[in-house]
DNA sequence: TAGTGGTCTAGACCACCGG
DNA sequence: CGGTGGTCTAGACCACTAT
């Protein structure tokens, strides 16, 4: 039979689709362009529409295009860096940051990973802050601060008039304590139903979840989890940020 | 019609049967458990096979599940914490890390990018290691270290016999220099064919990109591209490795 | 209202793994 | 070999956006 074939190994039609679609972006496309509707571009490359998706799907996870229901397919311009690990160790809501106030609220039960971070029973009263990131212009990630009732005793922020007034009065009543350190873990997650709409993306959207854990007092004193758009952003830790701005 | 319901935002049925599902392996199901096949679980839900495949992706990506072709779906273990930014700065290759040199080589061209962080011409030459990464017995990175010949001049790991011994060379040469400092940034990318090899997963799998730049001399040095498994990894950063252990 | 991407269906075949 | 997940099809309808 003797075929000059060696190692038949079908490449998946969605993933050379990709590729082909990755080089004319490259070469044919410019940043904010609209590419051509689902159907068209299914039909102009001989397959099912479903086919097509799973290239843009997997070219929108890589933050090469973005999709908009109502609207189009447009080739995403470069990530944003986004600073995560600034030289100076501050507390959630110092001056400064990208980071806008929305509101705070207490609760009982907080989900356990956290009450684990914490070291805390998962029943303690806890102040929980909601905040947002916007950088250069962008909504790029949402937050929900954890702080112990215990961290901040004197905190009244039940009584502040205003929504973001509330969430300020607990980050202040934070800041009166002496950071000592912070870890940091990042994983995959997928968006919530609220993070995803202050997002301004699908609920189950691809994000980056960045945990933080604030030490003071040889104790942790807060756990911040941050859900960044994965589609859009790069995180930053160091002195990279000038850089990857740069890179982009 | 005064129907009870009120603001029918029909929930997109796949997302429904991932919170379903979701709350079932938390409560009937333990760690490497096997589930029913697909046909079977989407006529147990009265959906489409397509619409299952749909919610076991996102608990696949959220770590929750882990398929595999020819034999199953099976309940993932936590996600392993891995350190990613230990306390002492070190080059990369030094004693102690979890890291395997594979492979080195070299090329005349790099990625438009790490040429960028290099700030080095496209067209010089670049010794390439390849190294993977095993913690706890597991898979969960492959990485790409990019170091121009003119760091190591008198590298010569061509003439090297076995390829580990190739990459270790580079590695060595580099070692002689003084590290002052390094950056790095966290995004989200999608396996290539060759990473998805190393990283026994299928081609297009979502992984954690770590882009990390070690200065040397006031001059960028190296450039690593890290690609960890972003199903069954989270990234720790600062003290917190042996938190994230104690929170899998 | 027309056009877009998002969801869903009911099939089919393929690649891979185990016994 | 039988059973699994992976790919692919050709449709249909829905939700959203802009005009």
């Amino acid at each position: 039979m003797g075929t000059t074939q060696l190692e038949t190994v079908p490449e998946p039609k969605y993933w050379h689709l990709k590729t082909v679609l990755s080089e004319a972006l490259d070469s044919e496309f410019s940043v904010g362009e609209i590419l051509p509707n689902e159907r068209d571009l299914a039909a102009r490359f001989g397959v099912a529409r479903a086919t097509l998706r799973q290239a843009l799907e997997q070219l929108e996870l890589e933050g090469r295009l973005q999709r908009r229901r109502g609207v189009g397919t447009t080739v995403a311009p470069p990530r944003v860096g986004v600073a995560v690990d600034p030289a100076r160790h501050t507390w959630p809501g110092a001056a400064g940051d990208d980071w806008e106030p929305v509101d705070a609220g207490s609760t009982d039960t907080v989900p356990a990973p956290v009450a684990r971070l914490l070291e805390a029973e998962a029943a303690a009263p806890v102040h929980v802050v909601r905040r947002n990131r916007v950088t250069a212009g962008r909504s790029v990630a949402a937050e929900l601060l954890y702080v112990p009732a215990a961290v901040v005793p004197g905190c009244a922020e039940i009584a502040a008039v205003s929504a973001p007034a509330r969430a300020r009065a607990v980050l202040d009543a934070l800041a009166v304590h002496a950071l000592e350190g912070r870890d940091r873990t990042v994983e995959l997650g997928s968006a919530s139903a609220e993070d995803a709409k202050a997002l301004d993306r699908l609920p189950g959207a691809p994000v980056l979840v960045v945990t933080t854990r604030y030490v003071s007092g040889g104790r942790p004193a807060a756990v911040a989890v941050s859900t960044y758009r994965a589609d859009t952003c790069r995180l930053t830790f160091g002195e990279s940020e000038a850089v990857s701005l740069l890179a982009g």
